[in-house]
RNA sequence: GGGCGCUUAGCUCAGUUGGCUAGAGCGACUGGUUUACACCCAGUAGGUCAUAGGUUCGAGCCCUAUAGCGCCCACCA
């Protein structure tokens, strides 16, 4: 606490400490995080006996730097942590990072073909060497970066996807699955991305539209329309649907096509998914490298052949093309299509929907191929006397309950996603990852499993064993995440205790690639869910909605720049305040700039009540604060605290954090800073004062732990990091002294209104008149607040009286105010305004009174509804009294 | 083609199970050295709640349709 200086001044608490005017979060937060880290304040309390709460931080990438995607996820599970935490639960929330398969190995290569190398020139070994220290470089700074947060993660329990733990668990899984049939290897149409050299799981591809041509060929007796002309070199068949008149008599039929390589032989299927009225009707099949025309090829029996190559080149079977990529070849074609009068027209700027590598946005080939995969349809999950698919156990979980997203909406999407999964593709050809446990033996052409380099093939005993190349699917090992972070496949006491883990909160765009890859593969392993609740956070977009983009520094918001320059408090509130789950959020530096000033609010407010109390005040317990002397302000005061504590903490048990922070903003500046402590400067109880501040510094602390604990450090020598959550009282509930206060607030806002809308001078003090009628005593009570906040010289109040001439006036329930103000009331303006409000009361009146005729109204409403609205028909009857009796005496 | 979301003040957003005269922050405007805070205080202006129907005693909220914007999924060659 370097800027906190002491200075002598008798009497009070603040004798010994002054705080400076204004909060510089850069000058603590580093400070406090060190001490909540030395004090071991992010480990659970493995004693406790109540229920525990566990988040696995979903892994960063160990790629690159802290963006606000993190920064989100961050301060929202955060939140949920410390306040869990603060409740007495043993609360674990473990850190960890992702080795993140191709999207390193991407980066690493970026980086080596800047310097002129690849990694084949390099090799295996080399290359990982690189990739390693890269990794260890980018996942130091993102630690920092987490730090940076305020995050209250466990790091004596950091876990990485290369772990020794966690790869052994990879291996545990990959074998269980082997040995039960699940992971197969099979050769067929898989996704492949020519760049990264790699097959692609189905949702690995992402899809974009582009305008290009269509090219209508003349094929044989059709002609027929494709994008992809090139691949007529890999043509088997062509397929009608069986309903098409036009081409029933061609149906099972061959015939010889001519081809820019001589002519070759298809054969006409009928094919039910072929779409009459698109194109021509005639499709041309090319089984090797189109999803669809595999289908139709497998339905048919149709051969394959293959004519691009894994680099995306025309192989050696297409003759003066070979070796060309698929667009050469393309252009190359139509030319020769072109000149032997192959082509019947060209459609331009048709638009074509590409599929592309989510990773690096190159073209995907379908190519066939020989990979692992997982069975996602073999009923193997022993359960109630049934096998279950993997499908059917991760559709299971969600239908009954067992596992709830929110929001809500995002179970259609993810049981549409999991009806139609295939088996998933395992296998990729990229050496950053796990390598498939997987060995052949050269003698005998066994295959099996083994985590370890296996001494001899136990079939033969032969020993020139040869590993499988290949690296597992990224997404494998964080399927993993929630139990191979607690040490599975030991049975730990880290796994009893906190799994299943109780939040993963994510972004929705992960809902496939790791939400629903988790629960399929713990289901499997585990036979229980990997979480209870899923909590899914939208993107982060600029001002205008746009995607933030690195390419545009003017609307792209890098959080290590806001943390330095407003604080991470200040951060945290403005992703957290007006965000809901599933929707995305719009950030940009004034909101920012507001949650700071917020931030500065807070310390000030602290500022203010550390100089009005004495030194013991700040230990005022809640006995300390009932058998003091409560005034009615008091009891008001004490009576919002309650319903906000117990408000707030509703609100953070069902997961509204935004709702629960802007509660707490509008109660500190709204209510105790703007009207509490404004009246506390004419009268206090110091224990009060300290009490409330007290409690209100301890439930904003999930949402802005560092200024509030920077502030606790001058309330109680423990850390605030640990204090415990209130507990709403049913002692400090006062509703007739909260209306009165009430009373009294609307009685200063009136008269402010009334001085600003006059043209008296607002620096000088004026006298009003209020006729209190049966507030007399309340108002007599308050009359000096009232003064204060007013701004008032002298204050006259009265049971009643006759009218006030040349005076400003207005009412409060039947409660008549008047700022007598000789010659600098415009009379006109008065006038239209009592008239204006009239109307205004006249329109409530008649409308409640419509409402209390209203026999449906009073049937079917509820009773307190028909009470209050009695209740206020009252009370606009006496304000409409009030005002007309007043324009008609200014007459 | 299927599914989903959004539309409330100039901007960014709240608005609980339908029930006070629809709120906040920023911006604009008028003023302000008062026991903390100008990163502040007091006040003012600004809204046909996208449109059209419907349900209801009562709709920003529920239902139906339409429009605009956005997202996700899908093999239209």
């Amino acid at each position: 606490m370097s800027r906190i200086y002491k200075i002598q001044q008798k009497g009070y608490f603040h004798a010994m400490i002054e705080l400076a005017k204004t909060y510089t979060a850069q000058q603590y937060e580093d400070e406090i995080y060190k001490k909540w880290e030395k004090a071991k304040s992010f480990e659970p309390d493995m004693k406790s006996k109540k229920s525990s709460f566990t988040i696995s931080m979903p892994p960063p990438n160990a790629t690159g730097t802290l963006h606000l995607g993190h920064a989100i996820m961050l301060a929202i599970q955060d939140i949920m942590t410390r306040f869990k935490r603060m409740q007495g639960h043993p609360t674990l929330w473990l850190p960890g990072t992702d080795h993140a398969a191709i999207a390193t190995q991407n980066k690493v290569e970026k980086v080596l073909s800047e310097k002129g190398l690849d990694r084949h020139t390099l090799g295996r070994e080399k290359f990982i060497k690189e990739v390693k220290a890269f990794v260890a470089d980018s996942q130091s700074t993102i630690r920092n970066q987490i730090r940076k947060m305020g995050s209250s993660c466990d790091w004596s329990r950091e876990r990485y996807t290369l772990d020794k733990g966690l790869s052994q668990a990879v291996m545990e899984v990959f074998e269980r699955m082997y040995n039960d049939g699940i992971i197969y290897r099979g050769h067929r149409l898989v996704n492949w991305c020519p760049r990264c050299g790699s097959t692609l799981a189905d949702d690995e591809v992402s899809h974009k539209e582009e305008r290009g041509k269509f090219y209508w060929i003349k094929y044989g007796p059709f002609v027929l329309a494709t994008s992809r002309p090139e691949t007529k070199l890999g043509d088997t068949a062509v397929a009608v649907n069986p309903k098409d008149k036009r081409y029933k008599e061609f149906i099972g039929k061959k015939f010889m096509i001519p081809g820019v390589l001589g002519e070759f032989e298809i054969k006409v299927v009928a094919d039910e998914s072929v779409d009459p009225k698109f194109g021509s009707g005639a499709v041309k099949v090319t089984p090797a490298h189109s999803f669809t025309d595999y289908e139709i090829a497998q339905k048919h029996k149709l051969p394959l052949k293959q004519i691009i190559d894994e680099s995306g080149r025309m192989m050696k079977n297409c003759g003066k093309y070979a070796g060309m990529t698929t667009l050469e070849a393309r252009s190359a074609i139509v030319a020769d299509m072109e000149k032997m009068g192959l082509i019947d027209h060209i459609e331009q700027n048709y638009l074509h929907n590409l599929s592309v590598c989510y990773r690096c946005g190159t073209v995907i080939e379908p190519i066939p191929s020989k990979q692992w995969f997982i069975d996602v349809n073999k009923p193997i999950i022993k359960e109630d006397g049934k096998k279950k698919s993997l499908k059917e156990k991760s559709i299971e979980v969600v239908k009954n309950g067992s596992i709830k997203i929110l929001p809500s909406r995002f179970n259609k999407t993810y049981y549409h996603w999991m009806e139609n999964l295939k088996d998933w593709c395992i296998s990729r050809q990229i050496w950053w990852g796990h390598r498939i446990p997987v060995w052949y033996c050269q003698g005998c052409e066994k295959i099996f499993v083994s985590a370890d380099k296996p001494e001899k093939c136990p079939k033969c005993k032969g020993k020139k064993l040869k590993q499988d190349e290949d690296t597992l699917d990224t997404w494998f090992s964080s399927g993993l995440w929630t139990f191979s972070t607690l040490g599975w496949p030991k049975d730990t006491e880290d796994l009893k205790k906190f799994h299943p883990t109780s939040v993963m909160e994510t972004g929705y765009d992960i809902l496939f690639f790791w939400i629903a890859r988790m629960i399929l593969m713990t289901t499997y392993v585990l036979k229980d869910i990997p979480f209870k609740t899923v909590y899914l956070h939208g993107l982060v977009r600029t001002k205008t909605g746009e995607k933030m983009s690195k390419s545009k520094p003017e609307t792209c918001i890098d959080p290590l720049d806001m943390i330095e320059k407003y604080g991470a408090d200040a951060l945290r509130l403005s992703l957290i305040v007006g965000s809901s789950p599933g929707n995305d959020i719009r950030l940009y530096e004034e909101k920012i700039a507001g949650y700071r000033n917020f931030i500065n609010k807070i310390w000030n407010s602290a500022r203010y009540v550390f100089m009005n109390i004495d030194k013991e005040d700040i230990k005022a317990t809640i006995e300390d604060v009932l058998n003091s002397k409560l005034s009615r302000v008091d009891k008001w005061i004490l009576t919002r605290l309650n319903e906000v504590t117990e408000s707030v903490t509703k609100k953070l048990e069902k997961h509204a954090l935004s709702d629960a922070g802007t509660e707490i903003y509008d109660f500190l500046w709204g209510e105790f800073c703007d009207w509490y402590l404004e009246m506390s400067k004419v009268n206090k109880n110091k224990k009060v004062l300290a009490y409330v501040f007290k409690q209100i510094i301890v439930i904003l602390h999930p949402f802005v732990p560092f200024v509030t604990e920077a502030i606790w450090a001058h309330v109680d020598p423990s850390m605030l990091i640990k204090k415990e959550w209130p507990i709403p009282e049913k002692k400090l509930k006062f509703p007739k002294e909260k209306a009165e206060i009430n009373i009294i607030k609307s009685i200063i806002a009136e008269i402010r209104t009334l001085r600003a809308g006059s043209n008296v001078d607002i620096t000088k003090k004026v006298d009003a008149i209020i006729y209190a009628g049966k507030h007399e005593a309340l108002i007599h009570e308050k009359s000096e607040i009232i003064k204060k906040l007013a701004h008032l010289e002298k204050l006259d109040i009265r049971k009643s009286g006759f009218k006030v001439e040349n005076a400003l006036s207005a009412v409060v329930k039947d409660i008549e105010i008047y700022l007598p103000l000789k010659g600098l009331i415009d009379m006109d303006k008065e006038k239209t305004k009592l008239k204006k409000e009239i109307e205004n009361a006249r329109g409530l009146v008649v409308s409640i009174e419509g409402k209390l005729k209203n026999t449906g109204f009073l049937k079917n409403a509820p009773k307190e509804v028909v009470e209050r609205e009695k209740a206020r028909k009252e009370e606009f009857i006496g304000k409409l009294e009030k005002l007309e009796n007043r324009l008609n005496s200014l007459v």
